[in-house]
DNA sequence: CTCTTGTCCCTAGCGCTGCTAGCAAGGAGA
DNA sequence: TCTCCTTGCTAGCAGCGCTAGGGACAAGAG
C-alpha cells in the first residue's frame, strides 16, 4: 500500500507537472500569436493572462518577467528560421544559388513575420548571442547562415566574420525597409546587389 | 501714435514668438541630453517637463506628442552624422579610402552616441525618409553616403540603390553588435570585410 | 471522518507611463 | 478701470509591468 500510495503521488504530481509545461507553452503560443497579429504593443500582461484564461501572477510563476515571455518566442522563431534557411539552401544547387536562395528566405523571413522577428533579432532580450551558452535553436539558424556563406569565403577569409557580416547586411536591410527608411519597391534589387557583393570572387 | 503701438505689439509678439522658439529648442536640446546620458527610457514626458522647469502639458504645445520630440532629436543627429561623415571623406584620398572612412565614422557615429542612433535609425518615428519631402538634414546625411560610394558603383549598378545597401550592412553591423547579437571584439574586421566586398571591383 | 498542512491562484494595489480637461493668473486692448 | 484672451498650471484618466497578501481547495495525519 506504502507502494501504491507513493505511486499514486508520483503519477498526480506527474500530471501536475505536464499540466504545468502545457500551460507554459501555451503561453508563450498565445504571445506569439497575439503579437503576430497586433504587434508587440498589443500584447500586455493584461491581455496576455486575459487570453490563457488565467491571472496576471501566474504570468510571473513560469516567467521572470516579460522579457523572459519575449525570449522564449523569440527562439521559437528561431528554430523556425532554420528550417527554412535550410530549406532554402539544400533546394539550391551551387554555392552562389545556395547563398542567394538563403538571404532571400531570411528576407522573406523578417519581412512576413515581422513580429517574430522583431523579438528575434531587434528588442533587447536577455538571450546569450554569441556565446556557446546561446540556446541550441539560435545556433542552429546561424548555423545554417555560416553553411550558406562558408563555401564562399576567400581564401584569408575568416568564415564566421564573413557570415557576421552578410548577416548584418540582410539584417539591415529587413530593418531599414521595415521601418519605412528604405522603400519597399527595390528590395529585390537591393538584396540582389548585397549577395552580388559578397558572391564576386566565387564560383 | 496708432503706429508706435503697432510697432509695440509687434515687437511684443516678435518677443514672445522668439522666447516659444528658444524654449522649444531647450525642450528638444534636453531631450537629447537626457537620453545619450541616461538612455531614451529615462526619457519619460515629466522628467522632461521638470528638467525644464515646465509642467508636462508645456512639452505638447510645441509636439504633437512624445514621438515628435524624439524626431526632432533625430533630425539634429542626422545633421551632425553628416557633418562627421562629410569630414571623414574629405580628408581621405582615392575612392576606396573614402568609402572605409566614411564606413568607419559612421559606425563610431553608432557607437559613441548610441541613444542618438537610435532615435534615427531604429526607433519607430514618423518621419518621411526615402522621399523628397524627408528633412533636408536627413538627406544631407544620406547624400554623403552616397558621395562615398558613387565613385565606386560598377558599371551597371544604380549608385542610390547601391548606397542603401551599403547603408543597410553598416546599421546591421551597428545595431546588431549594440544588442549583444555580435561580438564587440570583431567589430573592425567585420567592418573591414563590409567595405572590402563593396570596393571589390574599384580603384 | 475530522483536522491540519501546504499548494495554488486570484483580488487588489503600487508606482509609473503618455496624455488631456479645465481652471487660474496675468498682460493686452477698449 | 474693466474685459478679454493668451498662457501655463493642477489634477486626473486609462493603461502599463509587477507584486503582496489572503482565500479556496486538495493532500496527508490522527
Amino acid at each position: 500500500m506504502a507502494s501504491a500510495a507513493r505511486i499514486s503521488v508520483m503519477s498526480i504530481q506527474t500530471r501536475r507537472e505536464r499540466e504545468r509545461a502545457e500551460r507554459e507553452r501555451l503561453i508563450v503560443t498565445v504571445a506569439r500569436e497575439l503579437a503576430e497579429a497586433e504587434g508587440w504593443d498589443a500584447v500586455t500582461t493584461r491581455r496576455l493572462a486575459a487570453e490563457i484564461e488565467y491571472s496576471q501572477p501566474v504570468l510571473y510563476s513560469h516567467f521572470k518577467d516579460k522579457g523572459a515571455i519575449m525570449a522564449a518566442v523569440a527562439v521559437q522563431g528561431c528554430a523556425e528560421l532554420a528550417v527554412e534557411l535550410r530549406a532554402a539552401r539544400t533546394a539550391a544547387v551551387g554555392a552562389r544559388a545556395a547563398l542567394a536562395a538563403v538571404g532571400e528566405a531570411y528576407a522573406t523571413f523578417g519581412r512576413r513575420r515581422p513580429a517574430l522577428y522583431d523579438a528575434m533579432f531587434t528588442h533587447l532580450v536577455d538571450l546569450p548571442f554569441a556565446t556557446p551558452e546561446a540556446p541550441p535553436e539560435l545556433q542552429e539558424a546561424f548555423g545554417e547562415l555560416y553553411s550558406a556563406v562558408q563555401p564562399i569565403a576567400a581564401e584569408g577569409d575568416d568564415p564566421g566574420l564573413l557570415t557576421e557580416t552578410f548577416w548584418a547586411g540582410l539584417h539591415g536591410l529587413v530593418t531599414l525597409m521595415r521601418s519605412g527608411r528604405l522603400p519597399e519597391a527595390a528590395h529585390d534589387r537591393r538584396l540582389a546587389l548585397l549577395i552580388g557583393h559578397f558572391t564576386a570572387g566565387a564560383s
